[in-house]
RNA sequence: GGCGGCAUAGCCAAGUGGCAAGGCAGCGGUCUGCAAAACCGUUAUUCACCGGUUCGAAUCCGGUUGCCGCCUCCA
């Protein structure tokens, strides 16, 4: 079955032909590290996370690059602001990025280059573009002449005029155009400097990444990405300097994601709406985020509420109950022969049936621009057969059932590891979340306890009544009980 | 002003012209001392609105309305 992605330069869903079969080359733009990361971060972050594994799930052989700008003006403002060296600024918030992605469940890409640690490349590209009349300079900065390059505009679907008409005035009169963009940009007193054949400098923004994913993927390459406000300028400059300087195309597919709303409002730090990912740990579980964030399709905007995290928290609470059964069930298992019948019958070899299909289906949604909600709708799907299975009255331990409950397990683990959910052991998971639930409504787990200790004795004596009101009294406070043959459990509702 | 996107149940959300996935919430049932969880059933004769194409449209085309994004740093 052929992979298809919504390609932006095209605006169409494409079939994926990597330019080397079996692999796959992406890069992806990464933070400008001078502040924390929010969950808009980590949105895109966890979108190209799993659309990574998904590839790597499917047999390709993936290189991914993602950069960290670590100089540009707001970290030098900062750095001055903290009396501080922009590396200082930099070298901290990358740390803090990579603990966040660490705790969100995020792999490291292949490579994560630095803009500072490619300044000699970025010289060169400018070189070659001023070589090819694509680049002047003007009083120690060097910009782009937009005009001279035919295809400014693919990307983001606009073109010169259009933007011109109606372009906010830049009042740089040293551009010959006003959509001309810096490439280098001459350092000024108490700014960070590097020698360059135009006096010392720094670099433009977009330089780094034409840069960058040619040193690592090469000219040409299958895949950028990046969120869907980088189209313009960013990824259009991009373009214009990566296909200006080496007259090839630059990279076939163009993967953008979508926002992270606050309100039906972009979630941004100029805006302050924002929550930053350290934040959301505090109140939700990491795969609750995942899960939520993969709910939606990854170009589609996404509102945070406490509402909706809640219900995502439902949801996930829901696979884990369900992790839960499976694991006790292939633990009360443990033992028995290994070998299944050859021929299933009956409810085993329904369900079996059930986890045969999944993963074709998980195949066929993410094959059709990685549509994670279609594919986590087929997931609840065979959760509830096997919640069905599971508790059916009728079911034995026997090396029929064993059989459908390890495929039901490897099953969804295949599945979980490319969306990077159902990885924690269940009753760690269910644990941690009735603390986490417990501490946020403030509630003392000790005098629960004591309360659930006193309805045990009142349940013994069959002293229905005043169970009940223990029930109701815990209830009050959100705390659900549920009474199992091996004692009464509790969790946060 | 220019360019682009979105509008599906109480909420979130998928939907590739051919009887409208899934989650959360609700309701009825089974189970239970009572519950909870789980399962079964149920909850949109209808996909913002108006036209058009078609045997057939949530899906394609045109228009209207509303919301959002980009055009300035931004994931």
């Amino acid at each position: 079955m052929s992979l298809k992605l919504y390609n932006t330069l095209t605006r169409r869903k494409e079939e994926f032909k990597p330019i080397t079969p079996g692999k796959v080359g992406m890069y992806v733009c990464g933070i400008t590290a001078y502040d924390v990361c929010h969950i808009g971060h980590a949105r895109s972050a966890v979108v190209f996370d799993v659309i990574t594994r998904y590839f790597r799930y499917a047999g390709f052989d993936v290189t991914y690059v993602k950069n960290f700008t670590d100089v540009d003006d707001k970290i030098i403002e900062r750095a001055n602001r903290e009396k501080t060296t922009i590396g200082d600024v930099s070298e901290r918030f990358i740390t803090r990025h990579n603990e966040d992605m660490a705790a969100i469940g995020v792999e490291p890409p292949t490579v994560t280059p630095k803009a500072t640690e490619n300044i000699d490349g970025m010289i060169r590209l400018i070189r070659t573009l001023e070589e090819k009349g694509l680049a002047y300079a003007m009083d120690g900065d060097v910009y782009y002449a937009v005009e001279g390059f035919r295809g400014y505009g693919k990307l983001s679907g606009r073109n010169l005029e259009d933007m011109l008409a109606g372009a906010r005035v830049d009042v740089n009169e040293r551009k010959r155009n006003p959509l001309d963009f810096a490439l280098w940009k001459g350092s000024k007193e108490g700014e960070p400097w590097w020698d360059s054949p135009w006096g010392p400098g720094r670099p433009g923004w977009h330089i780094e990444c034409s840069v960058m994913s040619q040193r690592y993927l090469g000219e040409t390459f299958d895949i950028h990405g990046g969120g869907e406000d980088l189209i313009f300028p960013h990824h259009e400059n991009e373009i214009a300097q990566s296909e200006g300087a080496y007259g090839k195309p630059f990279a076939n597919y163009w993967l953008h994601n979508g926002f992270v709303r606050i309100n039906s409002e972009k979630m941004s730090k100029s805006l302050g709406n924002f929550f930053t990912i350290e934040e959301m740990l505090r109140r939700y579980a990491p795969e609750v985020l995942r899960f939520f964030m993969l709910q939606s399709h990854y170009r589609s905007p996404v509102d945070f509420s406490e509402e909706s995290l809640a219900e995502a928290r439902q949801g996930m609470d829901r696979c884990y109950s369900t992790l839960k059964l499976l694991q006790d069930a292939l633990k009360a298992g443990e033992g028995t022969a290994e070998t299944a019948p050859a021929v299933l019958t009956g409810k085993e070899k329904d369900l079996a049936e059930v986890l045969s299909r999944l993963p074709e289906r998980f195949a066929e949604a993410m094959n059709d621009d990685f549509n994670t909600a279609r594919a986590l709708g087929y997931v609840f799907d065979a959760i509830r057969h096997l919640n069905g299975f599971l508790l059916d009255k009728t079911f034995i331990v026997n090396s029929a059932s064993m059989a459908v409950l390890h495929q039901a397990r490897e099953t969804l683990d295949g599945i979980g590891r490319v969306f990077g959910l159902f990885l924690v052991d269940p009753e760690r998971y269910l644990l941690e979340d009735r603390e986490r639930e417990a501490a946020k409504r403030g509630l003392d787990v000790a005098e629960i306890e004591r309360l659930i200790a006193g309805r045990r004795e009142a349940r013994e004596n069959k002293d229905w009544h005043r169970a009940d009101e223990i029930r109701k009294e815990l209830a009050a406070r959100q705390v659900v009980l549920k009474d199992g043959p091996s004692g009464t459990t509790w969790s946060i509702q």
